[in-house]
DNA sequence: CCTATTTCAGATGGACTGAGATAC
DNA sequence: CGTATCTCAGTCAATCTGAAATAG
């Protein structure tokens, strides 16, 4: 009498907004399983790759690049300066703005967390193949960019 | 010195589990956008959806049948009844059930939602070709069956 | 005895708002 | 003056856990 799985009714198996939104769940929770042992999120991550590839930047602009509110880039700065991970300092030519400076040992982390990460994604897409997973990554890239 | 928009770097423009998200994010606000003024949100809808192609079910079918947990399930349910778009019954042949079923109001109120929610499909796949968004869905669709 | 269902209380991580202090 | 930056306090919807009460 009972369904074991995927009862799932039409008009939910092909709706793209849910879709959506399972899939990102599954990639959530591959995401945290690659990082848990880490001691950082996704949004860390975020904040030290941008570092690593754009230099010292302010906490404003970390937050554009990343699409990471102003506020919760707070928290997280704060976490990875308590870590060592960052160093913050205040701008002396523009008194308002914290300049953020990956550390060595931020670099190392980053590259732990560049391996495990690589991994979740093989786990989310794990059964696709390599144009099948570019074509995601078009679509997906598509849908952000005309917004 | 600042950048407007997109100085997202390299390490994050194509990391998958990171572009369902920001993609997940756009599709809740189309979603919550179409649904403002109906008083239910996508998990009402789900509920509602699966009540009408399944007919009356239990808390926990509904659960298993959307991936909504149990405890989730309570509260909405506890909602769509106290608006008068769903009846919950004690099931006689097993005391641990509910019996939830759709009203006209209910069947009335997911066809409003069936039409707002397809302006949000659209809203989210802008510039996908139709051909692309049958791609898409399958893409996610895929991935979310090999979990 | 074990398992299933409903329910509640609460924790969590993430997205977001509003406002204050400071400085351009 | 208005605007930008950093910070804090707090809201919100959604996911999820644990446990209790009840019943199969």
């Amino acid at each position: 009498m009972e369904i074991a799985h995927e009862g799932t009714p039409d008009r939910l198996r092909t709706l793209p907004t849910r879709l959506v939104n399972q899939v990102a769940l599954v990639a959530d929770r591959a995401t945290e399983r690659a990082l848990e042992a880490t001691g950082s999120r996704r949004h860390h991550y975020a904040l030290l790759a941008t570092l690593a590839q754009v230099g010292p930047a302010s906490q404003a602009d970390l937050g554009r690049r990343t699409r990471i509110d102003r506020s919760d880039v707070v928290a997280i700065v704060n976490d990875l300066a308590d870590r060592g991970l960052i160093e913050r300092t205040p701008d002396p030519a523009d008194r308002r703005r914290n300049i953020v400076t990956l550390t060595r040992q931020g670099r190392r982390h980053l590259e732990d967390l560049d391996t495990r990460l690589a991994g979740a994604q093989d786990e989310l897409l794990t059964g696709l193949t390599a144009a099948e997973r570019a074509e995601f990554i078009r679509l997906l890239t598509h849908i952000l960019d005309r917004q």
